[in-house]
Formats: C-alpha cells, sequence, structure tokens
RNA sequence: GGUCGGGUAGCUCAGCUGGAUAGAGCAACAGCCUUCUAAGCUGUGGGUCAAGGGUUCGAAUCCCUUCUCGAUCACCA
C-alpha cells in the first residue's frame, strides 16, 4: 500500500470513529497540497460536513486531530478552510523510497497466462505513396498505446493492415508502364515508397491535363472525369488484378514489393513495430464470404440490383451498403474480412484500432456488424480516434503536394539536432559515431515527444518553418536529465563513492526531497490511468513534470560534494531511481534516452 | 440539416471522474556557469477558461441554449 491508500483507510475509520458512519472510499478525496501552503497531502472535507453537522473548519481540525493521533504516519495538520492539509512524517517517505527501490520493474506489470489478449491495429498504409506526418501520429500513438497496454500487464499483439489493393496502387502502377521506362529503386537509388509515390501525383496530373483538354472540348466536368482515357485504363486494370490476370499481378507484387521495402526503413526508423501484418488483398475475400454468410442468416438484405445491404436503422443509423450490385467489395467488406482472419487466428479479448476521427462513423458501424455477426469483442471493439495534423495552410493533401514526408522530416529533426549539438559544443569531445547515434535520438526524442505530449482527440498543428523545440517542454529537456544524472553517476563511480541499495533511514529529508519522493511514488498510477484511458500524453506530462522537479532539486541540492555519507547516497539512489523511471516512461512512449549528450 | 469532436495567455498546449488565488513551454524582459552537463535554474509581465443561463457550499470541469472551427453523413479506401 502506498501512503495515499494507507491514509484513506485511517481517514475512514477515523470517520467512522468521530461520527458513527461509514463512508464510501470515493468521498475521501485525497490531493497533493498546493504549492503555496504547508503539507503533503490535503483532504477535501466538504463531503463529509452532512455528517459531521459542523462547520468546515472545524470538522477540518477534529478529523486533522483525530488523524494525527490514530496514524503513525501523519505528523501534523493545517487546516484552511475545508481543506485539511497533511504533513506527512519525513520517514515514510524514506519508507516509500525504500520500497520503490526494491521495485525493479516499477510501475510496469507483467503479462500473465491468463492475461487478456489486446490486439492493436495501426499504421494501415496504402502502397501507393510513402507515409507522411499523419501517419507519424498513427504509428508514434499506435506504438506507445501498445507499450502502455503491456506496462498495465495485457497481453498485446500489435498488427497492421496493408491497403494493397484498389483504384489508388492501379493509378501508380499505370503511370509507371507509362512513364516509367523501366525505373527501379535500384536504377534510380531513391526509396521504393517514394519512387512508387512519385508516378501516383505522375497519373494525378496526367489525368487532370486529360480533364481539361475534355472539357475544352465541351464535355461537362463530371463526364470529363469519368472519360479520361487514364481513368478508365485504371480501371481495366483493377479489373485484370481482380480477374487475377498474370501480367498485372506481376506487376503489383513488383512494386508493392518496393513499396514495403520502403515502408520497412521508415518503421525501423522511427522505431515502430509489428507483430502480424494483414494484407487486404486476402481479408477481403473473407470479407464477401462472411457478408454471404451473414446474408444466409437473414442479417443482412439483398437488393433487387444484388447489392448486399446492413439495415441499422434500428440502432438509429442509416443502411449501409456491403457488396456491390456486381458483388465486389467495399471498405467495410474488407474490415469484417480482417476481423474474421484475427478471430480465427488469435483468442482476442478486446480489440482496439488506431484510425483517424474522420473515421468515427466507419467503426460505429463496424462495431455493430461485428457484434451481429458473433464477434465477442465486436460490441466493446475501441475505436482509438484521433485528430489531424494541420499545417498553418490547413489540411496536408497528398494530390496537392502539401504534406509533410515522413522520412523528410525525420532527416530535417535529426540534422537540426545534430547542429544544436554542435552550437552547445558538446559534440566536440564524441566520435561521429557517437555524435550521430545522439542526434538521431534527440531529434527523433523531439520530433516523438511533441506529437505525443498532445491529447489525442485533438487535431495539431505543425508549422514546418518553426522547427520543433529543444528546450522547454521538449523531448530533449527530458533526455537531458537522463543523460545529466548519468553523468552524475559516473563520476560518482569514478570517484569511487558506494551508494549501496537503500537509503539510509535515519537522514532528515528535505521538502523538495519528500515532494520528489511523492511524485515518484504515483508513477504507477499514472501507466494504469494511461492504459485505461488509452493516453500516452499523460505518460508524457507526467514525466515531464517529474523532470522538472527534479532538475530544481538538481540545482538546488549538491549530490557529490555532499559531506553526510549518507544522505549523498541518498540523493544518488534518488537520482539514479528518477533516471530510471524517467526511462521507463519514455519508453512507454516510444522515446530513447541517451547517456550523454 | 443530422451526428460526433474541439474553442483555456500573443503562439503551442496541460488541467476536464466538480475543490483552494486557472498551469507549463515558446516568444518578451531581468538575473544565475573558476563548483555534479546552462538542451538547465530563478524571477517579471501576460487570462471575461467562446458567450449566456442552470445545478452546487464550490464550475474551465456537469446540464441547457447560442456562437464558432473541424470531421462525417459515397456502390472512394
Amino acid at each position: 500500500m502506498n501512503v495515499e491508500e494507507i491514509l484513506t483507510q485511517s481517514v475512514k475509520s477515523v470517520i467512522a470513529q468521530l461520527y458513527g458512519q461509514e463512508v464510501d472510499e470515493k468521498l475521501v478525496q485525497l490531493q497533493n497540497t498546493k504549492k503555496e501552503f504547508e503539507g503533503d497531502l490535503t483532504l477535501v472535507v466538504f463531503p463529509f460536513l452532512k455528517i459531521s453537522k459542523k462547520k468546515p473548519e472545524e470538522t477540518a481540525s477534529e478529523i486533522g486531530d483525530a488523524l494525527t493521533k490514530a496514524s503513525p504516519i501523519v505528523e501534523k495538520f493545517n487546516v484552511i478552510k475545508g481543506f485539511l492539509n497533511l504533513t506527512i512524517a519525513k520517514n515514510v517517505w524514506v519508507d516509500t523510497f525504500n520500497t520503490i527501490l526494491n521495485d525493479k520493474e516499477f510501475g510496469l506489470k507483467k503479462a500473465t497466462e491468463d492475461s487478456p489478449l489486446y490486439m492493436v491495429e495501426y499504421s494501415s498504409p496504402n502502397t501507393n505513396k510513402p507515409l507522411h506526418l499523419g501517419h507519424i501520429r498513427n504509428n508514434l500513438l499506435g506504438y506507445s498505446l501498445c507499450r502502455i497496454l503491456e506496462a498495465n500487464g495485457y497481453k498485446v499483439i500489435k498488427t497492421n493492415i496493408v491497403n494493397d489493393r484498389g483504384i489508388h496502387i492501379c493509378k501508380s502502377m499505370l503511370a509507371w508502364q507509362k512513364f516509367g521506362n523501366g525505373e527501379t529503386p535500384s536504377s534510380t537509388g531513391k526509396k521504393g515508397d517514394h519512387l512508387v509515390g512519385d508516378y501516383y501525383v505522375k497519373f494525378d496530373k496526367a489525368y487532370k491535363e486529360e480533364i481539361k483538354e475534355l472539357m475544352e472540348k465541351g464535355v461537362s466536368e463530371e463526364d470529363a472525369k469519368k472519360q479520361a482515357p487514364i481513368m478508365q485504363e485504371a480501371q481495366a486494370m483493377l479489373k485484370k488484378w481482380e480477374d487475377g490476370d498474370a501480367e498485372v499481378r506481376k506487376l503489383w507484387e513488383e512494386m508493392n514489393g518496393w513499396v514495403y521495402e520502403g515502408f520497412d526503413e521508415t518503421y525501423k526508423r522511427l522505431g515502430v513495430a509489428f507483430d502480424k501484418i494483414y494484407y487486404e488483398s486476402t481479408t477481403y475475400i473473407d470479407g464477401k464470404n462472411k457478408v454471404n454468410e451473414g446474408l444466409e442468416k437473414g442479417l443482412f438484405y439483398r437488393r433487387e440490383d444484388g447489392s448486399v445491404w446492413a439495415d441499422l436503422t434500428q440502432n438509429g443509423l442509416d443502411e449501409k451498403l456491403l457488396l456491390r450490385a456486381d458483388g465486389t467489395s467495399v471498405y467495410m467488406t474488407q474490415d469484417i474480412g480482417t476481423a474474421t482472419q484475427r478471430f480465427n487466428e488469435f483468442d482476442i479479448n478486446k480489440m482496439i484500432y488506431v484510425v483517424g476521427n474522420e473515421q468515427n462513423y466507419h467503426f460505429q458501424v463496424l462495431s455493430i456488424l461485428l457484434d451481429r455477426l458473433g464477434f465477442s469483442w465486436g460490441k466493446d471493439l475501441v475505436h482509438f480516434s484521433y485528430g489531424m495534423v494541420e499545417l498553418p495552410e490547413g489540411k496536408m493533401k497528398s494530390r496537392e503536394g502539401t504534406v509533410v514526408d515522413a522520412d523528410d522530416l525525420m532527416d530535417e529533426m535529426i540534422q537540426t539536432a545534430k547542429e544544436v549539438s554542435a552550437e552547445l559544443g558538446k559534440i566536440d569531445e564524441m566520435t561521429d559515431e557517437e555524435a550521430n547515434e545522439i542526434a538521431r535520438i534527440c531529434g527523433l526524442g523531439a520530433l516523438k515527444y511533441f506529437i505525443l505530449k498532445v491529447d489525442p482527440r485533438k487535431n495539431m498543428l505543425f508549422n514546418p518553418k518553426e522547427s520543433i523545440d529543444f528546450n522547454g517542454n521538449t523531448g530533449p529537456f527530458i533526455q537531458y536529465t537522463h543523460a545529466r544524472i548519468r553523468s552524475v553517476l559516473r563520476k560518482a563511480a569514478e570517484q569511487g563513492i558506494q551508494w549501496g541499495e537503500q537509503a539510509d533511514t535515519s537522514i532528515q529529508l528535505s521538502e523538495t526531497e519528500s515532494n520528489l519522493i511523492q511524485y515518484l511514488s504515483s508513477f504507477p498510477n499514472v501507466v494504469k490511468q494511461a492504459g485505461q484511458e488509452y493516453s500516452p500524453a499523460l505518460i508524457a506530462n507526467y514525466v515531464y513534470e517529474l523532470v522538472k522537479q527534479y532538475n530544481s532539486f538538481y540545482h538546488d541540492f549538491s549530490i557529490l560534494k555532499e559531506s553526510d555519507e549518507a544522505i549523498r547516497g541518498f540523493r544518488l539512489l534518488l537520482s539514479q531511481k528518477i533516471a530510471e523511471v524517467i526511462k521507463s516512461g519514455m519508453g512507454l512512449l516510444g522515446i530513447d534516452v541517451p547517456e550523454r549528450m
């Protein structure tokens, strides 16, 4: 039990004793005492006024009196209005700290055989263009969420569904056939996903020209879009693909292969990974079968033209198309198919889809459909819905070229990190290799933290002209504190200082130190809450606050120069543990921390 | 128009399961490096928490209305 839990029990029994009534735990509101008041924890007494039938101040004093007598951990108290500020005995904080020290996996739970299995789908790229900043947000959120769920003791399968078929893929393929002259990633030295993306853009350019020409001949815009020869060719190609045309399939496999190589590189650099990858080109068939199965069971209905629909009016929604009149699948069919494959392969307890908020409606429908089809986790599937990344000019649009490319952005961040290091004179004594590695860690740290610290629901703004900061509430700030602590610990070891594994319980802690322990002790709760709310931002904010408090301590107190050995030992242990928590906290965000920088 | 999500300092964001005088960072200004890493620390200024009403001892937080921004409501994926 931590201090807060012990205190909650004490408060309950004291109130029962004073006023002869059991109170619900929820009414015992303990919060950290605000800086401007004396004390560690504050009990809000307003909820007890009905029972005590006395004024707030009086009630608070009574409870405070009784608590100091009843609980050995409460040293003293003061009352301000309805707030009872409790000062916890300093030795309690040392004990708390020693307990934390003993816990090698502090705040992180391990999965057991019986742990629920969570499957998290994220990334979900199309194979016709490279990844951009929007995907970065998706990947970072998805990966971090997996880490957080693992830290909460769940079994987690990280999964990706690749949208590897469809008209958009045919557009790139066709443009490559027409204008490519046999270019390949190895012949051009270009990353495969970028090469394919270039042809997607070329298709669009050619398509627009054709539309323009047709319109000049007097064709309406709507008709021109349909009649444009290149579009008709793309559609013909899609038909061939569906029919299994050997030549088209071969080209498709080759070009997708290029893209996968490119994606793998980007994923690796971003530091994300998957346990299982699904491909739409195989799942859509299962989707069709599943829909037909549902049709036979009378869950869906067929219209006169042959198309298959789900009636969702009883759920307050519309009707939804599941199969076209020609029998081909739509987006929803594919997601049903993917779910089928997953369901057959894994014993899933919870399915989480990390997908942008533009698809809220889609997942609302998917949940109902999966539930109807008998997927146990369908009803409670989680759509981890996040907002768009916007540029100052507005939304990013691939076809208009207003996208921030993932690879470019990472390059820039790492480059900037290197420049910052150089300016600060940090890399003078480093090998090139080490300097590059630190630039990589810090550049990516800045990017990841920038994205993960904000509430996923919100749209966020990214201004490419103002580069992401390296000072203040940023990744490098946190990384720096870690590096600094590690440096102190290295110095201590060099000087032959031994600091043991436990803090001496006889030492007198300062307010700053006990506050640090108090804040440190809340890490497991933050991890738990982040898991319940699916919120990497909570972790980011916690680590930032911890680091800020530590920096202030670091500035005001000597560690190595402290003459009292017991206190010096404690400060070294405290620093060490905080470095560990920084590392595991940042680890939950998928951010590395360097030993020096 | 229906549904969903936003609106907090000049800018980017915390806080939202109701609690004390609404917090950080950036930007601006003023200090702190012969002492453990100054990517740091300390301070100053900056707010009608979109507006109005309600519930409550207490509202940025909950409820209602309005304004506003965005997403979505495809035989695109």
